[in-house]
Parts: C-alpha cells; structure tokens; sequence
DNA sequence: AGTAACTTTCAGTAACTTTTGAAAGTAAAA
DNA sequence: TTTTACTTTCAAAAGTTACTGAAAGTTACT
C-alpha cells in the first residue's frame, strides 16, 4: 500500500470507527489528519482536505482543544491559527479516558447514590437494595481503577498489566 | 425515598445512562426493569410496564438475550414467555464488555492491520507507521487484557485491582 | 384442520444528531 | 478609523437511529 493511500483510509476509517465510540465522525477525522500531518496545519488547511464546512470545522477543532487531544500553535509572522495532534499515545489514551468517564461512569455513580436513599424495610426492598449496592460495588471500584490509570504513566500500564494477566 | 420511587427512578435513569453508553434508551430500560423485578415477566407486562410498543419491546428483548443479559423461562401452565435478567453483576460486566469490545476494539484492530501494510521507504512514511505501530500497541494491550477480564471470575478482578493501585 | 394466543417483521414516521452556510464578531494592519 | 483576514455562532437542512402499529408468522390447544 502507497503512503497517500494509507493515510487516507486511517482518516476515513478513523472517522467510521469513531462513531462505534460516540465521538462524531467529523472529530475524529480531524484528529486522524492532525495525527498524521507532518506539520501544523491551519483551520483552512482542515476544511480542504476533509471537504467540510467552515463552521463544522470551527466546533470540532474546539471540542478537540477541550478534549486536550489537540493544540494552537502560532507560527511566527502568520495572523492565523495552526493546530497540531497530541502525538503521545498514552496521553491520548488518558484524556480519552477522562472523557469518557465523564460521560460513562460519572452520572451512573451519581444516580446510584440517590438511588441508595430508598429505605430498606421489607423483603423486597432488601432485593432491591442489593442489586443497587452490587451495581455500586463494581462501579466504585472501576471509578478508582480508572482514576489510578489517569494519573498512572505509560511504563505502570505496562507492568500491571503484566501483572493482571500473569 | 420509597421503595417505587426508588425503581422508577432506577429505570428512568438507566434508560438514560444507557444513551451515554451507546446502548439505546429502550433497551437500558428493559434491562433495569427484569433486574429490579422480583419475578419472571412476560413481553405484555414489559410493555406496559414501559408504555412502548409491541414491536419495540419485543426487539429489545431479543438484543437482551442476545447479549445474555436476559433469559427466557417458561412457566408450567403458561404459553406465553416470560423472562429474567442476569443478576450477578460480575456476569453482567463480562457481557456488557463482550459487547463493547466488540463493537468498539475489534474494528480497531482490524483496520490498523490493513494499514500496516503500507511501505515503510521515506521519512514521511516513517512517521506515519509510527503513529499507527503506537496505536497498535496500545490496541493490542487493550484487547489481551480484555480478554483476560472476560475470562476471569470476579473474584480477580478485586485481587488484580488491589494489586494495580498499591 | 381450525382457531386462538402469542411472537416477529417491516415500512413508514418521529425524534435526535450532525452538518452547512451565511451572518456576526474580533482583532491586526493599513 | 477603516479595511482585511480570520474565527465564531446559529438557524435551517440533511442524515441517522429508534419507535410504532398493523400485518404476517408461529405454535399449541380443540
């Protein structure tokens, strides 16, 4: 397979695959050329090879810099902004990860504690009871085990995960 | 709070938080319902239980027991199905990640083979297949320790989590 | 075989999400 | 201060996914 070839379908597929994810197929895809691009490359440059909008380009450059997957660089003498791709694979990894849990793991620790507050008084409340604290058990420890992995560098992955499997 | 306020909120939410994890609303409810429900239903009580229709009840459920997170169990002396969830948790996490790995991981990995097949001769190439040797890397950690995970008892995960964040 | 009880399918519709493009906003340069 | 080069916003359009209801299919009792 020829270069070009090869980074075409990593930004096609980056942007299929990113819908398995829940992120929008247009961020994904900038992501996958800012990944790749040999240098900065400017709001315009994006626009052009993705065919897209301004605006759809506008929104997603900025959900990448809120992510942290993605950042301005100033080039000296040009009045507009360059963006380059986070190129650390662990960081990416991470602030994924941060996302994620935000999104996943956050409002289910949230709702199970409301949830807790249901008085324990019969049999049946006792069932349900049970099946609350079960889901809050392993939701707490994932939270915890998330949280370790989000402070943790790329070399403690490794070992644990050596580790886990051994 | 009381008890039904207690699984109606369990439901309503589950529902909800289910959106959040690329599992549609209906579905999450359908399993919130079986979970919390002290015995078998069958697809007419689900129905109205949830105000949906027939025809959505009855996909879901399907997905349900697809994924293995709910079973069918006939009742002597009835025609009709009813069905149960999967209450230990542990077995319902291994499913849940089944499912996601599936969906999320496993297209990963396989395009990242296809684009690895792209000649390595330049110094632009050369970067390329580095971000995308990273990116396998990381994938493919991913996948053995998911597997791991969906072969383990529950028992492992706590003693592998302990062993992870000391 | 006929009928009744229940389950499955599917085309059309509704709800939600993403994308566009034009207009408004901002700030450096003239 | 005006122009110019760029960035941001937002309402409407396009695209996607989920849901309904009615019709077809299945099974099991008479």
């Amino acid at each position: 397979m020829e270069l070009q070839d090869g980074r075409d379908k990593f930004i096609q597929s980056w942007g299929t695959l990113g819908s398995n994810w829940g992120i929008n197929r247009t961020m994904a895809q900038i992501h996958a050329l800012l990944l790749i691009a040999p240098e900065p490359l400017c709001a315009m440059d994006i626009k052009e090879k993705l065919t897209i909008s301004m605006g759809n380009t506008n929104m997603n450059i900025r959900q990448l810099m809120d992510w942290g997957l993605v950042y301005k660089k100033l080039k000296s003498g040009e009045r507009k902004e360059f963006f380059v791709a986070e190129k650390d694979m662990w960081e990416v990894i991470k602030k994924i990860v941060i996302q994620r849990k935000k999104k996943e793991l956050e409002p289910v620790l949230k709702i199970l504690d409301e949830i807790s507050a249901v008085d324990g008084h019969c049999h049946d409340s006792d069932e349900f009871c049970k099946v609350i604290k079960d889901i809050k058990l392993f939701s707490n420890k994932a939270d915890s085990l998330l949280d370790t992995l989000i402070k943790a560098d790329s070399n403690w992955f490794t070992k644990s995960f050596i580790n886990m499997i051994k």
